[in-house]
DNA sequence: TACGATTATATGTCTAGACATATAAGTCAA
DNA sequence: TTGACTTATATGTCTAGACATATAATCGTA
């Protein structure tokens, strides 16, 4: 809601093109890697000054969503700066940066219409279709994380015919669909008998819980159970703050 | 070490501008609520014209170091501003935020000359005097966290003279110390028969447990454990990202 | 073909003004 | 004392220029 909407009130001229330039990334209507108009086109197509555009474009790139190339141009960033929180969004990542190898099975996958427990879940009314997902992630071969996924497919229709047999919907979704914020929930379970066998763990053993809801806008993506052995795993975080 | 040095290069006049005041909010001189100086007053001490003063402070601004005010000026802000995850760096105000009572009770307060134990859970080299708290948070009379502290006396030499028996030491370094970096190790464990006791949970209990260090700059200020009932506490963090 | 020098160009920074606007502070009346 | 009105002022936005600088593209040469 933060940035929703500056409804009614006048924007300013910069920050018009700001927000104009914003949505069109957001959107997905300029992907990463996408060159924006240069400064004298917009100049041209707002009729305004060129310090007017480099204030939108400036603070556009203070914000990391595009980068600017003396003589190249402007162009969209690629989504991988997240906090460190939501690097571990990529397991995969995670796993293949600690230099181990990264294993993955995937358990189930069931596409269905939206049941009452999927529309709670998801946090969303209306009936749909969503997929459920079941996988294991594994470092060097000993278990690592058991995953559980709902995806929207209303708003994330591609979903439906990707091969998830072979990657992992954390993976395909971080690179498919551009999320706008996300929530964490994390918390601390002992191990019953189901998890324990599938993290090979023993009944009783601590597990680490992360609970991760995901939008686009208003839109939920994707909702996400994550289960980690408690007291082999740690979740690092480091901030920069003021 | 991220903006760390613009070393040898020749730094524009509006970074110069923007470095200097970073400079003094950070290292205290300029505490959260100080007016920093006007637009006119920076133009006349650096002799360039207000755009340049103000593309400095703007960017401050953006970044959430400072607040501007029209018709006031402009004020350092208080580092209230950190992401989801650091906000429960403060448990006094996450518990009253939900509405309970907040509850506070310092077990122990040691100074001491650092060990060779506190000197690498600090990650510092060199001897020095330290403090060690033990505490315990209580929301609605329940425990709610037990906390286990350490706090670099060199890095902050006012903490010595500190009442901790009545303020708990999360909130009196968020006010008196700014912190430019955190670290935030989480994982899960099971209740032994101290923390058991402590949390007034069953031994075999889950527990969350959290490790968090601050630093200044290079300087490590804090090194503490929190450990809550991971089973009835939930940790919450929220982002925006692109 | 490969490499080095030149050129064109988009961004980076800066100026000396201008008017708009929110609001702290002062003024005056009820 | 309180409330309404006025005023002064700091920030917010914008312009139409300028020169600096990094670098992609081009051209020329070995």
């Amino acid at each position: 809601m933060s940035l929703a909407t500056d409804s009614a009130d006048k924007p300013t001229l910069y920050k018009r093109i700001r927000a104009d330039i914003e949505k069109r990334i957001l959107t997905g209507e300029w992907p990463p890697g996408h060159r924006i108009p240069f400064e004298h086109e917009l100049v041209a197509r707002y009729g305004c000054s060129r310090m007017t555009v480099n204030k939108a474009l400036s603070e556009l790139a203070q914000a990391d969503l595009i980068e600017r190339r003396r003589r190249a141009g402007s162009f969209v960033r690629r989504p991988q700066h997240q906090s460190a929180v939501l690097k571990i969004a990529d397991i995969r990542a995670e796993i293949t940066a600690l230099g181990r190898s990264y294993g993955y099975e995937l358990i189930g996958r069931k596409l269905r219409a939206a049941t009452a427990a999927d529309r709670a879940r998801l946090g969303v009314k209306k009936a749909g279709k969503v997929i459920a997902i079941a996988c294991r992630h594994s470092a060097d071969n000993v278990p690592f994380a058991v995953e559980d996924r709902l995806i929207d497919l209303s708003s994330v229709p591609s979903a439906a015919t990707a091969d998830f047999s072979r990657e992992p919907p954390g993976s395909w979704l971080l690179h498919h669909v551009p999320w706008t914020e996300a929530e964490h929930t994390i918390s601390a379970i002992v191990a019953d008998d189901r998890t324990a066998e599938a993290l090979d763990i023993a009944i009783g053993a601590p597990c680490l819980v992360i609970d991760r809801y995901t939008w686009r806008s208003a839109r939920t993506i994707t909702a996400v159970r994550l289960l980690y052995p408690g007291d082999s795993h740690r979740l690092v975080a480091r901030f920069k703050g003021g």
